[in-house]
DNA sequence: CGAAAGGTTGAGTGCCATCAACGGCGGTGG
DNA sequence: CCACCGCCGTTGATGGCACTCAACCTTTCG
C-alpha cells in the first residue's frame, strides 16, 4: 500500500524512463525481482509493440503512456480488446501462443520495461509471493475481458459509451491520473468505437447524447464526469465491480484478501 | 500428453464421481497435488454453483457436465460469459472478489471436485511446475475471453454463431467428445442468445441460414459441422487460434512450449 | 498553403430486436 | 389415458438502432 505514495513522484518524472517507475505493488515487487534483466524503452506514438501473428518473448510494463491491443478481420475491421493504461503490464499472452494473436501499438509516447519472458520461470522458482501476485493479476485481466464482454454483448451504445468512461476513469484514478471528476483522454471516436464494436461515426452522435443529457463534458481532449451517480446508474456500472477489481489489480491480492480467505 | 489416453476411460465411468477425472494434463497435476483437500460433489441440471453477489471460496473442477457463467444486468438482460465445458476448471474470479461477479449455473448434470481455495495458497509454495500451469491456465482464459470480445463486437450473427459452433467443436475435441465432425450440444437457441448477444428469435433465423448453405445439420441435440473449412474461411475461424489454444488448455504451456522459450 | 486526420451532421439502408402466433413435445395431475 | 401446461423451436410482421455513404468544417502538420 506505501507504494501508491509514489505514483506523484513517478508522474514528475514521466518524461525519462524512471528509476522507481511502479505504481502498482505487485508489478512494482516483480520488477524489483528481475530488476537486472529488465531493459528500459521507449516507444513513440504509432509505434508497433508487438505484432500479431509473429512470435514474442518478452513482456512488458507500462509506465506512463497508453497503448492498445488489437486485431483486425479479414473483412478489414478491426476490434480493440484492450486499452493499456499507464502502470499496466500486458505482452502476457504473446509470450503464450506461438505466435500473438493481437497487435499491441502506441497510443502516445511511451517508456515501457521490457522484461524476458524466462525471467518469469526464475520467479516462480525463487520468489512465491511474487509468483501469486503474478497468478492473480492474470486472473484478474481474465475478469475485466468479462466486464468488456458483457458490455459489447448486452448494453445499448449510449451504456456502452458511458460504461467505457467510467472505467477509464476509475482505472486511471487508481494511478492519480485524474482531477477530480475529470481525466486526459488521447483516445479519438474511432478508436472508442473500435474498442466498443460500434462506428465513429455513431460514437460521434452517441457523445453529443451524453454530453446533452449532461453527463459528460467534453473539452479537447479532457473528459468530464457532470454526474457520476447518474451515470453509474443508466449504465449499470457496479461500483463493486472495478470498486474491487481496482483494488485487484493494486495489490493483486497478494495481501490482506487472499490472507482472509486462509 | 499420456494422460489424454484417459479420456476414454473417464468417459465410460461419467456416471460416477471419477476416481481419476482429469483429461487434462495440468488440471490432472493439480488435482493430484491437492487431492487429500478435493471434495467431490454432483449437481443437476439448472442448480445453482456460485450465486453472483456472495463470496466464495471454492474454486472447481468440472468433469463431465455443462455449465455456465453469466451475469443479470439491471434491465434484465442477461449475458452468458462462458459455458464451462468438461474437463474445464472454473471459479477462480469468484474466489478474487470480495463478492462473485457472476453466476454459474449447471446446465446438464456434473460432477465437480471442490477445491478450498485456500489449497491454491499451499501449491504455489510446494509445486512450481503446478502454479506455474495455474498461472498460464488463467493467461489462457483471458486469452479466449478475448476471442469471444472480438465475436460479439465485430462480427455478423451469422459468423458469431459458425464461430461458436466452431470452437464449441475444437473444445469438445480436445476431451475426446466429438464424433467425426459432429458433437452433442445440450444448448437451447436461447441460451446461444445469450452467449452472443443476439435474441432467441434471431439465433433461430441464423441457424437456418446455416442449414441452408449445408454448413451445419442439426438433429435432435447433435450438431454436425458439414463444411469446416468453408465455415473457417467464412467466420475467420483462425485455425492458429484456437489450434494454439487448445494446445495451451491442455498442456498448459508448461512443457515443450514453454521450455522452448527459456 | 495544401494535404491529411479528426469531428460533425444529414439522408438512406439494413440487420437485428420486438411482438405475436402457432406447433411439437414432454411432464404432470386429474 | 388424456387434458392441460410450459418449454422450446419456428415463422411472419413491424420497427428501431446502428451502419453506410457522403459532404463539409476545423485543426494539425509537412
Amino acid at each position: 500500500m506505501a507504494y501508491n505514495i509514489r505514483s506523484r513522484e513517478t508522474d514528475r518524472a514521466r518524461s525519462a524512463v524512471p528509476a522507481l517507475p511502479l505504481p502498482r505493488p505487485a508489478y512494482y515487487d516483480f520488477w524489483l525481482e528481475c530488476r537486472s534483466k529488465v531493459v528500459a524503452s521507449i516507444v513513440h506514438k504509432d509505434e508497433d509493440v508487438i505484432v500479431a501473428g509473429s512470435g514474442h518473448a518478452s513482456l512488458y510494463i507500462n509506465h506512463d503512456g497508453w497503448l492498445f491491443r488489437y486485431r483486425i478481420l479479414h473483412n478489414g475491421r478491426r476490434q480493440i480488446v484492450d486499452f493499456i493504461l499507464p502502470g499496466e503490464m500486458f505482452g502476457l499472452q504473446a509470450c503464450l501462443f506461438d505466435r500473438s494473436l493481437y497487435s499491441v501499438v502506441a497510443l502516445t509516447d511511451a517508456s515501457l520495461s521490457a522484461i524476458p519472458f524466462g525471467v518469469i520461470d526464475e520467479v516462480f522458482d525463487r520468489n512465491r509471493k511474487v509468483s501469486r501476485d503474478l497468478f492473480w493479476s492474470a486472473v484478474c485481466e481474465a475478469a475485466i475481458l468479462g466486464e468488456h464482454l458483457i458490455d459489447t454483448g448486452r448494453r445499448s451504445a449510449y451504456e456502452r459509451i458511458g460504461h467505457f468512461m467510467l472505467e477509464l476513469f476509475v482505472r486511471l484514478q487508481r494511478t492519480d491520473r485524474t482531477d477530480g471528476l475529470s481525466f486526459e483522454m488521447p483516445l479519438t471516436q474511432e478508436l472508442i468505437g473500435d474498442s466498443l464494436g460500434l462506428t465513429a461515426v455513431h460514437v460521434n452522435r452517441t457523445l453529443r447524447a451524453l454530453r446533452e443529457k449532461k453527463m459528460i463534458a467534453l473539452n479537447d481532449r479532457r473528459v468530464s464526469l457532470l454526474n457520476f451517480d447518474a451515470l453509474c446508474r443508466v449504465c449499470d456500472f457496479q461500483k463493486s465491480y472495478l470498486g474491487e477489481q481496482a483494488f485487484c489489480r493494486s495489490s493483486l491480492a497478494s495481501s490482506k484478501r487472499f490472507e482472509r480467505q486462509l
